[in-house]
DNA sequence: AAAAGAATAGGAGAAATCTCACAGGACAAG
DNA sequence: CTTGTCCTGTGAGATTTCTCCTATTCTTTT
């Protein structure tokens, strides 16, 4: 297939066909389950999945909501990870999966992969440091409004408000709670199953801290 | 110098000492300020340091405590980073400098180095994260037990409040307040400018969750 | 169509956390 | 020795966030 051969010779020095094999997920499938320790590196191509993991307490923690393009299972190639996330497929998910067992000798001493890699990983972790020290610092009231912007198309906001609680590491009632407060002030609308944007520059405002 | 020698060879493929400087820090001076865009690789070989960022509406947010061995810079490197941090020496401070800008294509096509750092970022980035889910999923109760044990010295704890409460990501007001929480359920004790662990069991059973 | 399971919505009260204000002690600079 | 600055410690009240509970709707499965 062409578009594999394209991507591979981008990423990789050596010829990584030979490891490769194409994978889909159903939405709700693991990909990766808690506990477990895979041996494959997976290139999400199309899709949306979720990555968290549980806490003694019984609470979940969204780390991440990796969309294609994406790699996943990196972390545990590395093995810096002593308990392994759970990975989720959302929508309908394609990977192509390498065998990262079979091949580590090779990638570990192909510079163009490595280099990819570390781009990859340090730009995540640059993103969640960043996620980090915007929760400590500010109230949900900000993150929402900045949240808002980013998942809305247009002025039309339709998200699962239980995927946004968990996205936003917040509790279902206290979202609710918030945008019940942003309707009283006028920013957003009820419109069905729908949220509408009524005053974009109050919630920039808000977004902006 | 004999150690600068085997360190090269442990994590270059070529002679980096070319590219090499010696450099130390005092107390409180600036390895990185907030804005600027450094070209270095810093190798914290001696000392301990803080990397923290100032938000908007003025809280200050600590994201770690590098500490020697430690890497500083890897992701301004990288370029992933649009705002840089700002970092700071604790104690004094011992550094190997690589003038990463001068020798970036010998770096970009070394194995090695890039496997290092591949692990290195992959490392400090399942820590954060980590911290970002137990953050979301438990009070400072169990945050602070678990950071008692682990930063007392026997059973003698004695940080600064003030850094710990920015490392905890929690106001100063708060944290005395569950510290005196501690104190009257007979888990710590006051002792002139020291705490002292009266209940090891008991703070470990709240550190676990 | 009926039943089961999520997602939505909100009330009530409690817990966690923050801000502000104040006061005393430690320590360095003048 | 005085002054300024930083760390410590505490009170009071407000805000943020959580838990638990109860309905209603919407989807999916049977």
């Amino acid at each position: 297939m062409d578009r594999i051969e394209a991507w591979s010779r981008e990423l990789f020095s050596f010829d990584v066909r030979p490891f490769l094999e194409e994978r889909v997920f159903a939405p709700g499938e693991f990909i990766l389950r808690e506990g477990s320790f895979p041996q494959h590196l997976y290139f999400l191509t199309q899709g949306r999945a979720k990555i968290y993991t549980t806490h003694k307490n019984g609470k979940v923690s969204l780390l991440n909501f990796p969309a294609a393009p994406d790699l996943i299972g990196d972390m545990e190639l590395l093995e810096v990870r002593r308990e392994s996330l759970c990975v989720q497929a959302l929508t309908r998910c394609h990977f192509w999966v390498v065998d990262s067992r079979r091949c580590l000798p090779q990638l570990r001493e192909d510079p163009k992969f490595l280099w990819f890699l570390c781009n990859h990983i340090a730009r995540r972790s640059a993103r969640q440091s960043t996620v980090l020290t915007i929760q400590q610092a500010y109230p949900l009231k900000n993150q929402l409004a900045a949240f808002l912007l980013m998942a809305s198309e247009g002025d039309c906001y339709r998200q699962r408000h239980t995927e946004a609680a968990e996205y936003l590491g917040v509790s279902y009632r206290h979202l609710l709670y918030v945008l019940a407060q942003f309707r009283k002030e006028g920013l957003i609308r009820r419109e069905g199953p729908e949220y509408r944007i009524l005053d974009r520059a109050g919630l920039e405002a808000l977004a902006a801290g």
